[in-house]
DNA sequence: TGAATGATTAGAAACTTATCAAATCAATAT
DNA sequence: ATATTGATTTGATAAGTTTCTAATCATTCA
């Protein structure tokens, strides 16, 4: 039986989406914070406290506790000697799936063009041309993220780019000068 | 002005309360792991098809996927020549602080003593001295940890520790010696 | 002002982890 | 059976993190 050839996706355009959840999550995966928010759930404290509560080094706390607070996990304030941590209580009630999960709530023109392209490529190759023009242009505006901005093309050079993702690259070709997507200038193609 | 000592609690006697959920932070805290677990979300999948999305090897897939399931946060299935693996959706309701937070299901004593403190300390100061016995006890027994025990203290020294924690350390003071939580012997205090 | 002390930073060492290539295992179709 | 192909394991490497010591900074009190 033969299996499909899985052609690559080319390597996941969202790692920003991911990257603040990724950071929150990072910054939980370690047995000394956990520590230190679970003595900060019970009551405020401070450096040279906590680092005798877990006995470690003040400089470590310290480490930990400014990591926090970049993140806004924490918060500090200067008391007399003192510079009291305590909890910002308000990021504990999320669940998983809330930090897990991408937005998917962008705003509604992400979203539709999320759809578009999610149904009209499959695997990276674009299955057909959308005939509305708004879903064309969309289509197109996604294949023209392989062409570097401000380089010149041969019609060659493009046609081989296009035909990664569609078999008619003569008309994908023309359509993207059609919706002003890449102009040409006698022999040469390029994004506008 | 001399400032407590912190005697040292001795380590974190709760490691493995600890150790579960860590293990579950730990596991979520990786970019790869949550790409692969946004894809499982949406649809079951395989080790080859996930590689070939992720732009990763097998080989890396396979390990994030062993390490989840043997976390129970994936599960696989054999469906002809693939491994099918789905996700676990149950895991993704927690929020962050029942993952975090240490079973104080302790005793409900401990959880009194806990939320009388949480109303009586602000920024580790004593907002008010309580006026009712038993929760003025648990507010001095509180105050009483900042001095080392069977060490001697003279009474200049007893209120600049009180001193951290409330202005009138002289009513605090007499009232710790009066609950029997400090004895007074001449011009020496100490715990009892 | 200067002495005391808590907080922070810098740099180094130890540890953990993600990733890949190559070898092996497991199931299926011929 | 055996060739095929997806899944897994192993061993090596590279990258990232935690922790410490030592030095420095910042604040308060005398």
């Amino acid at each position: 039986m033969a299996r499909s050839a899985l052609p690559k996706r080319g390597k996941r355009e969202v790692y920003e989406q991911v990257e603040e959840k990724l950071k929150l999550l990072k910054l939980l995966a370690d047995e000394t914070r956990i520590e230190i928010l679970n003595i900060l759930m019970r009551e405020d404290s401070y450096v040279e406290k906590l680092a005798c509560d877990l006995s470690l080094t003040p400089a470590t706390i310290c480490y930990h506790l400014k990591k926090m607070e970049a993140a806004g996990v924490v918060r500090s304030a200067r008391s007399q000697f003192y510079i009291i941590y305590s909890l910002n209580k308000e990021i504990f009630d999320k669940t998983l799936s809330e930090i897990i999960k991408k937005d998917d709530t962008a705003d509604t023109e992400e979203k539709y063009k999320k759809e578009v392209l999610a149904h009209f490529f499959k695997y990276g190759k674009l299955t057909q041309i959308p005939s509305q023009r708004k879903k064309r242009e969309i289509v197109l505006a996604e294949i023209a993220k392989s062409f570097e901005k401000g380089k010149d093309y041969g019609e060659k050079e493009v046609n081989e780019i296009i035909h990664l993702f569609h078999e008619d690259h003569c008309t994908i070709r023309r359509e993207m000068i059609a919706c002003g997507i890449m102009e040409r200038e006698r022999e040469t193609y390029r994004l506008i």
